[in-house]
DNA sequence: CTTAGGG
DNA sequence: CCCTAAG
């Protein structure tokens, strides 16, 4: 039999509707092989005409049947693999062209290498349309397209414009003409058929055979084979898998022959939920096999599972029209029911195919990150509007589905159509991350706008009054306010924006170190910025800058109560300070340390650049802390380990010959003197320690002291050193 | 809970 | 400032 790809076919007012000029397969080499495909090589005319390429119009090929167990697969996955068919068919149908050259040279004696050439470039270049016209296929996300009209584009001069004209065209073409060689799903079933080697289904339409893909033109469709239907339940795991390979584009592994001829089925069909394991193309239709109804016994067929609802309203025949995003939830939801019956390698395959992945726990925090706000807003009302039965603005596209509080943290989760598989995305609603705000009514100081108008009286009342500003500050105004569930809605009705703004410029003003502005300043927590951590995360730092007045607290606890008892100076010396916590102070005191013994040299480094951010604490302080640290025997290790290192260094440097101070001869006398001074060290240690016991010794044998013995007896109260205190 | 210490 | 181990 003869396939011809290109624009021979056997319909020619079909071709005629196309544009394209039919020519005369009497042109056929008159040695009539076998399996010939015939290329017919057109190129375009400025009018868009297809006119013969070359003087020797075409190329015959003999055996490209090659290709067929070359495992030319074609991907039937029109959205997801019409790039892979491009790659596929272009880069393997140079290769098949540039052996047709070879191969057709002697057939074609006539044929002078220039030509020849020509033709090739022609070809390549044809090619690359091709592959064009499969991107903009892709961009315009119109799958719906045979390649047929593919290929009869790339020959078109200016693709775009042919493109939309002949998909015009397509669209009335379909009602017009049963026979319509159109659908992507069917042109890769004619190679799923042949790749798996079904010779037993019935006849091709010849329109199929019209269309040419790039494919076919690599692949050697072999269309005589195809008897328009498509049996996968013919077909054996193996070439199920290939099969599953082609359409889908990946392996799989599972073994269940129901289960892949489902998904082959779906995937044909473009996911839409397919029950048969049979069916067939009649006259380029989906038929369910044994049904003649066409389109309409295809539908009917679907239309048997329960759960398949919304195929009556496409456009018959297009298969590829199928528009994932329309196909309800429910369906897919169903389908994942249906089978269930499978392995664990269903499930993973299953969700795969549905390109539908259970969101990473970072996405979710992400996507909540960009929506708390709205979220937030919206909980509010709900919880405002729960009366009414929680009106939710129509624009919303997120369905709040449930509030669950789990461990303080509100736990939403949405309905949200990820890839219409109506899978629930938990959506983390962050309300707090670090510790419970201990007061939020600080906020409402800092945002006046906001504070309820009672809050904000009994706010100035108290201040004015000079109330101790304790921890139960915000319980009494609490208590005061009228209306404290308007205030809290209004606090959290604050915008994080604004929250954060206002927090700004309140450290702003509370950079003034005036003690009385902190109290009044006090319990807002919510200086807060926010910091990455080292972790990736992001937690809220509660920053407050030290004051003076604290330092000065701080100082004055530590040298009344020690340092160390940090709750007993919290509660005696910073009673008053309720955003100090013991372990601010400690940590603060820790700091302290460190800058009063790194001061060595004041007003240098250090000071200056402390004079940039924080407060420079002034040198009294830190030579009481110091003073203090010294008292208790607190020096910090490492800093005094660094101080001697460094104080060592820069001893060492003055006896270096080149910083130093001393000539050499008077380095070598040092230098010698050291060695000297080391060992007399050494021996005089050993002298007093032999001496010390020999005391001890004499002292605890009752023996009658000697001259050292009572020196020693003047120094030292013997009663220790018996004891061992010293 | 408090303290100490690392980060 | 945060976190955590240890008492």
């Amino acid at each position: 039999m003869e396939t011809e790809v290109g624009v021979e076919g056997n319909d020619e007012a079909k071709h005629k509707e196309c544009g394209i000029r039919k020519s005369s397969s009497s042109l056929s080499s008159p040695k009539q092989i076998s399996d010939p495909v015939v290329y017919k090589l057109v190129r375009v005319e400025g009018d868009g005409r297809l006119v013969p390429a070359t003087d020797d119009e075409l190329v015959e090929v003999e055996s490209l049947r090659i290709d067929d167990r070359c495992g030319m697969h074609v991907v039937a996955d029109p959205g997801q693999t019409v790039g892979c068919i491009s790659n596929e068919g272009s880069s393997s149908g140079m290769a098949q062209l540039k052996r047709l050259e070879g191969w057709s040279q002697p057939e074609n004696k006539k044929v002078d290498p220039d030509k020849l050439n020509g033709r090739l470039e022609y070809i390549d270049e044809m090619l690359q349309k091709v592959k064009e016209e499969e991107r903009l296929y892709i961009a315009c996300g119109s799958p719906d397209c045979s390649s047929a009209y593919v290929i009869v584009d790339s020959q078109c001069s200016d693709p775009h414009d042919k493109l939309l004209h002949i998909d015009e065209k397509l669209q009335c073409e379909i009602p017009l003409q049963e026979p319509v060689p159109l659908l992507a799903p069917s042109l890769s079933e004619s190679h799923l058929n042949q790749s798996g080697s079904v010779g037993e289904c019935s006849h091709p339409p010849d329109e199929l055979v019209a269309g040419g893909s790039p494919s076919s033109v690599t692949t050697k469709p072999d269309f005589s084979r195809l008897k328009g239907e498509i049996c996968l339940d013919n077909l054996s795991i193996k070439e199920l898998h290939e099969t599953f390979k082609a359409t889908f584009g990946r392996e799989t592994t599972v073994k269940d022959k129901q289960w892949l001829k489902r998904r082959i089925s779906m995937g044909l069909t473009n996911s839409c939920d397919v029950s048969t394991t049979s069916f067939i193309i009649k006259d380029n239709k989906f038929v369910k096999k044994g049904n003649e109804e066409g389109c309409n016994g295809m539908y009917g067929s679907f239309a048997k599972d329960p759960p398949i609802v919304n195929q009556k309203g496409l456009p018959t025949c297009h298969v590829g029209q199928l528009d994932y995003h329309k196909v309800p939830e429910r369906r897919l939801e169903n389908h994942n029911l249906d089978d269930n019956s499978g392995s664990d390698d269903h499930q993973k395959e299953q969700r795969a195919a549905k390109r539908v992945r259970k969101p990473t726990k970072r996405y979710i925090e992400e996507l909540s990150e960009v929506e708390s706000k709205e979220s937030n807003e919206r909980l509010l009302n709900l919880a405002k509007d729960s009366g009414h039965d929680g009106l939710i603005s129509p624009k919303s596209h997120v369905r709040l589905v449930r509030n669950v509080s789990s461990g303080g943290r509100t736990v939403i989760t949405r309905l949200d159509s990820l890839g219409g598989s109506g899978i629930q995305v938990p959506c983390v609603s962050r309300v707090r991350r670090s510790r419970p705000r201990k007061n939020f009514m600080a906020l409402l100081k800092f945002n006046p706008s906001s504070m309820g108008m009672a809050a904000a009286l009994v706010e100035k009342a108290l201040d004015d009054h000079g109330f101790p500003p304790d921890d139960g500050n915000e319980n009494r105004v609490l208590k005061a306010s009228s209306t404290p569930e308007h205030v809290h809605h209004q606090f959290v009705g604050v915008p994080e924006k604004d929250k954060q703004f206002s927090v700004m410029s309140a450290v702003g003003l509370g950079n003034n170190t005036d003690l009385k502005c902190m109290n009044s300043n006090e319990d807002s927590d919510d200086n807060a910025v926010t910091v990455p951590t080292s972790k990736g995360g992001i937690r809220r730092k509660h920053h407050r800058a030290w004051t003076l007045s604290e330092v000065m607290k701080l100082v004055e606890g530590v040298s009344r109560y020690g340092a160390g008892r940090w709750s007993e100076i919290k509660r005696l010396a910073f009673a008053s300070y309720s955003y100090r916590t013991s372990v601010d102070l400690k940590d603060k005191w820790r700091n302290l340390l460190k800058a009063s013994f790194a001061q060595t040299p004041p007003d240098t480094g250090m000071n200056s650049r402390k004079n940039t951010g924080a407060m420079p604490i002034p040198t009294p302080i830190l030579l009481k802390v110091r003073e203090l640290a010294e008292m208790q025997a607190q020096v910090p290790p490492n800093l005094s380990s660094t101080k001697v290192a460094g104080s060592a260094r820069k001893i060492d440097v003055l006896f270096t010959k080149k910083h130093g101070i001393f000539s050499s001869a008077e380095r070598k006398i040092i230098g010698n003197f050291i060695i000297r001074w080391c060992r007399w060290k050494a021996a005089f240690d050993a002298l007093a320690c032999v001496v010390s016991l020999r005391l001890l010794i004499s002292i605890q044998m009752g023996k009658g002291m000697g001259r050292t013995q009572q020196a020693a007896s003047s120094h030292f109260k013997m009663s220790e050193i018996y004891s061992g205190s010293l």
